[in-house]
DNA sequence: TAGCTTGTTATCCACTTGGACAACAACCGG
DNA sequence: CCGGTTGTTGTCCAAGTGGATAACAAGCTA
């Protein structure tokens, strides 16, 4: 009659939000492996352990469901990433936020891009993440500049320069595999040291940790 | 009896190569609306004007015509690219490489990144193409370097370099749409220009003409 | 013109998908 | 202990998918 402790008993019921929270971690675990599109309902139940019928019982419909899978990605990243990033000094700041991110964070992301054109509503919440991220890494150059480290005409400019140069790097790095993680750093900081007029070097010395997608477990391996 | 000049009749037959073609290509059309992940058989099929049977006549599975598809952008692309690139002086050809393409181009580009992951074929030409593209643009790098207009440590990393960031820069504009085309275009150039010492501005004042992608239709606004 | 090749059509099939729904069972307030 | 709320299941459905196949018809060659 011993149950093992994890109760498998048919009817055990978790409460609402816990169950909600474990569905879309699922989703967004099959997001990065199997992109927005590739999601199927009965995936997620089967990764969650439910029957299919549960997930319909929780969002009305499929585009719900991963609508709030990427709304958690980029709630979750930005609440982490500016919570760490405002105890680090000017360049640890800098570099943590510039270093190169774990696979499953930039898989959900490049799949965004792809699915965006498609899905309004993916593409509205894109931009806003955007929008932020640009006003997190722009505020980090001003503390740079502030503390008299570097230079930038146009901050804001300057800080979606960086991120197309993150973006078109973390490609090169994880889709296409032409360059490993220490190139690509190199290739960020380099054009960072050189637009802001850092000192050369400054950035990898700082030996950052990422500061991007601590919602994403690291890849299985 | 008079039939209008585009024959109609049931049975018209098109020869195998024309038919071929023009069904990649309607492939190619619709990838970039729907992504690699969502083309159909059937509205491939539809798209040609025929019916979806007639697909699998021409090949053998539908992933054997979406890998067709991706290679016949690749190889159009880099076949008119070069050619294109060696009538022009070292200046007009980088500007032209480096400059902002249109949107059905990336959107394929994009979605070719997003679906690399889940399949070894289409990642296998992504890097070949990659490299093609280095290749290139290499070339292209070293042509300005041997005119003594500008300075290259390495010309193969700082291909890769401008690469990213063009590829970065595409993704702001044609995805998320925070920037346009001028600014898409300044932030490449700028880049370029501070990265090879070249005359700042050298390269917009060259008013390039984009030269990859003219396999994909302009956009149908 | 006869006959073969092959481009083309029209159906059929097994399977998966998102969604709907009724029955069940755990929890909670009375 | 009772009754309603709600988390949960199992099952059904229509629509759409990739693929298979047989019949048809256009074009070529003899």
């Amino acid at each position: 009659m011993a149950q093992s402790a994890v109760e498998k008993r048919p009817g055990a019921r978790k409460s609402s939000d816990e169950r909600r929270d474990e569905i879309v971690r699922a989703t967004l675990r099959l997001v990065a492996a199997k992109g927005f599109a590739g999601v199927t309902l009965r995936e997620v139940a089967t990764e969650v352990g439910v029957v299919h019928g549960l997930i319909r019982h929780y969002f009305a419909s499929r585009d719900e469901l991963v609508a709030a899978a990427f709304d958690f990605a980029v709630t979750s990243e930005l609440a982490t990433d500016q919570q760490q990033l405002d105890g680090l000094d000017p360049i640890a700041a800098l570099a943590g936020w510039l270093a190169a991110t774990n696979e499953n964070h930039y898989h959900v992301w490049i799949d965004a891009w792809s699915e965006a054109p498609r899905t309004p509503a993916l593409a509205a919440a894109l931009a806003r993440h955007h929008d932020d991220c640009e006003r997190i890494l722009t505020r980090v150059i001003e503390r740079v500049v502030d503390a008299g480290l570097g230079a930038s005409a146009d901050p804001a400019a300057d800080s979606r320069l960086l991120t197309a140069v993150a973006d078109g790097v973390a490609v090169q790095h994880h889709v296409v595999g032409a360059i490993d993680v220490d190139e690509a750093n190199d290739m960020v900081f380099g054009v960072a040291e050189r637009q802001l007029g850092l000192e050369p070097g400054i950035l990898a010395r700082a030996n950052p940790v990422p500061a991007r997608g601590q919602w994403a477990e690291a890849p299985a391996r």
